[in-house]
DNA sequence: TGTACATCAGTGAACGCGCGTTCACTGATGTAC
DNA sequence: TGTACATCAGTGAACGCGCGTTCACTGATGTAC
């Protein structure tokens, strides 16, 4: 073969590196195709020998997205300093390396049924994650404490990103930070 | 003159209208000029008798739907109602009639900077009105949690109506509802 | 009072542009005989 | 060993399409004289 073994599956994961970064930065629908490929170092045409569709791309972007949080948050060392990670101002002004679904959710809920579907198993398998590290209440409350610091978390990162005031920014996240902790059991 | 009286004034409201609901649906980056000007029951070429761009659409779209928004806050009964009215089925199901900040957040973090001045504004005004309706706590703390019940609820609303499955879905509505009066010292 | 002109919201065709997608082609390598 | 062919990731031009925007024109009304 021209190209040594692995060399296809390597271009294919830089496609979907590039354009989950493009994505959670611009919006999937303002990103061309054109443009991602121009960023992975290729020509628009060898896109199709990679992905069915944009919308398969999509679906490959968010899978592996997904999979990337949720082996973070598999590995934190607690749910204090996922919080505080989640609500940083580097996680803010980083959206094209931060969470897909605070960049993402919006288009995902208009975007087809597979794509939801997939979003749908990866966001199931979160709220267990996070209700596992509450120390205190039934499953039941745990895990509905768990879905209302997810729901939180990511509205106040997409607050803290839409406004136009470093001050207010700021202070929506610490604001975050403060109710999610007192949710969870560890307020001071 | 052809028209009576606050005819262009009516069309123009038309526009914004028929805009604020499409956009609230569908983003403002999937919604054309011209599908917004036919559904007003006008051509294109209209729309610049109206508007400079449609950035400047963008922005009559969000102070009006905004402004609306304010008038419902500040009429509002009481907190609980807000909250249970905010995170319900219907809200969920009817993206274009509702809260123009969950469906377009992550967009207008995205848009010009008027733009992004005009949704800050306005944002700045609903934090002390929520935190008018809280009873507990000093200044700081009600505007504090004011702020988290809002990230909460639009992070929530956004997560229920992009989840693929009812029964998640409604969970995800309840456990914000929960979770938002327990913040607000309204739980049972 | 009648006529010529100004006003202006709206029409609808056209502009250049970038989109997602297709396709004939390239050329380095592996395989068959 | 040498030659003919198959493979296939990538190239780059082209496709039709809808986008935001522009513009010459329409025609009903108001105004001037």
């Amino acid at each position: 073969m021209r190209y040594e073994k692995g060399h296809k599956d390597a271009t294919r994961e830089r496609i979907v590196d590039v354009a989950s970064k493009l994505f959670r930065q611009n919006g999937v629908a303002a990103v061309g195709l054109a443009g991602i490929m121009s960023d992975a170092g290729l020509t628009n045409g060898a896109f199709y020998n990679h992905f069915e569709s944009k919308e398969d791309l999509v679906q490959a972007v968010l899978a592996s997205a997904l999979n990337r949080r949720e082996t973070k948050l598999k590995t934190a060392s607690g749910l204090e300093g996922i919080i505080r990670d989640y609500l940083s101002s580097s996680h803010r002004d980083g959206a094209g390396g931060g969470c897909p679904t605070a960049a993402l959710v919006a288009e995902i809920a208009r975007h087809s049924k597979t794509t939801r579907d997939g979003f749908t198993e990866k966001v199931s398998a979160f709220i267990p994650l996070i209700a596992s590290q509450l120390a205190k209440g039934s499953a039941a409350e745990r895990r509905r404490i768990a879905v209302a610091i997810y729901g939180m978390m990511i509205g106040t990162l997409q607050l803290a990103r839409a406004v136009n005031d470093r001050k207010l920014s700021d202070e929506m996240l610490e604001s975050g930070v403060a109710a999610a902790l007192q949710l969870a059991g560890l307020a001071d």
